[in-house]
DNA sequence: TATTCGTGGAG
DNA sequence: TCTCCAAGAAT
């Protein structure tokens, strides 16, 4: 038989998707090196986020940030402005700390071993493989979930998720080419993507067709098992809006560590099964009829919104002037509430 | 090893 | 409406 990863190359020389950060296979040929700054950018953007997701995002960073080095000269709250909406927050804060790390200890420039990229923060064994493949052209083998599907229907593995991990990545690895290891870490998680799709694979016009063991089973749409998840329970709380005279908004940056750390955010109690009410300042507070609700990854919530015009001093909390509040620098769930609540507090 | 950490689109 | 889930990492 033609060697595996072969024909999968060939499907990718026909296929490959474009995307703002991809060298083409033709350009590869021609010899065009991809940026592994910009390798490293996008590989992070896409950890557990979708492409469609992604790109706007990879534009306007490295639009604004053209290397690594003007990435490390950024402000903090720019950074976490920029990446509002794409979720999983500890990726800015990491990428931030990744390009400083780099031009402090790498002179501005990537590692480019796989164990040297393992140390960098919010790089991890996925995220080494595909920069050391795809930056660098090292054999390494990526394993994400992509790769997982494909291969555990490959061999038809029946072993549920997270256990099958091993076995699936030793199996990725034995496929893996010492040639064009880049092009192949991104055939496979194309072909995942684009045709062993989670739900009614398209497995007719598989380059792995004939190989794959679940299509010859009748499996392929069972796999990968995965043990079952728990229930997202509901929790509740209250966010406070509030204005000064001038405009100014109340405004509190999230402590690092935790949900949403580092954003910028409105004052909120605490979410819980219950909540206390606990305004910033004292005033005359007015609650919306209406709450915010949101899904996070694990807990649903339903966020009560009082509003309300201020001349104290607050208790905690700063104030951010109109014309430097922006709502595109919250995070979703607060600029829901934002949403809900601008109506009532527009300022004359 | 198990939990925490977002978001929006697909079905 | 609701579940799944997407190029995972940190703790």
């Amino acid at each position: 038989m033609v060697n595996m990863s072969q024909i999968l190359l060939e499907w990718y020389d026909r296929n490959a998707r474009v995307m703002p950060w991809r060298v083409s296979p033709s350009d590869r040929a021609d010899g065009v090196k991809p940026d592994p700054y910009r390798i490293w950018m996008s590989e992070v953007m896409l950890q557990q986020t979708t492409v469609a997701a992604v790109r706007d995002y990879f534009r306007r960073f490295t639009d604004r940030w053209p290397t690594v080095t003007d990435l490390a000269n950024a402000q903090d709250a720019d950074v976490m402005a920029e990446w509002a909406g794409l979720g999983y927050y500890a990726r800015a804060r990491n990428l931030l700390k990744c390009a400083r790390h780099v031009v402090e200890h790498h002179g501005g420039v990537f590692p480019n071993t796989h164990d040297a990229l393992l140390t960098l923060p919010g790089v991890g064994p996925y995220t080494a493989a595909a920069i050391s493949s795809i930056a660098f052209d090292l054999p390494e083998t990526v394993v994400d979930g992509n790769v997982e599907r494909v291969i555990s229907r490959l061999y038809d593995i029946h072993t549920p998720l997270p256990t099958s991990k091993p076995e699936l990545t030793a199996l990725a690895k034995s496929l893996t080419p010492t040639e064009r290891a880049g092009d192949y870490a991104q055939a496979i998680m194309d072909l995942g993507a684009t045709i062993c799709t989670p739900k009614s694979p398209a497995c007719g016009i598989c380059p792995w067709r004939e190989p794959c063991l679940a299509r010859a089973n009748g499996t392929a749409a069972d796999l990968p098992k995965k043990v079952a998840k728990k229930p997202k329970p509901t929790r509740v709380g209250i966010v406070y809006i509030a204005r000064r005279e001038d405009g100014a908004w109340l405004m509190e940056t999230r402590p690092d560590k935790g949900l949403l750390g580092g954003m910028l955010a409105f004052p909120t109690t605490e979410w819980g099964e219950t909540t206390d009410d606990h305004p910033p300042a004292s005033a005359e507070w007015t609650e919306l009829e209406t709450e915010a609700l949101h899904t996070f990854t694990h807990f649903h919530l339903r966020l009560r919104i009082q509003t309300a015009w201020i001349d104290t001093t607050p208790s905690r909390g700063h104030f951010l002037s109109a014309s430097d509040f922006s709502p595109t620098a919250l995070p979703t769930v607060f600029r829901k509430a934002f949403d809900l609540a601008h109506e009532t507090m527009r300022h004359n």
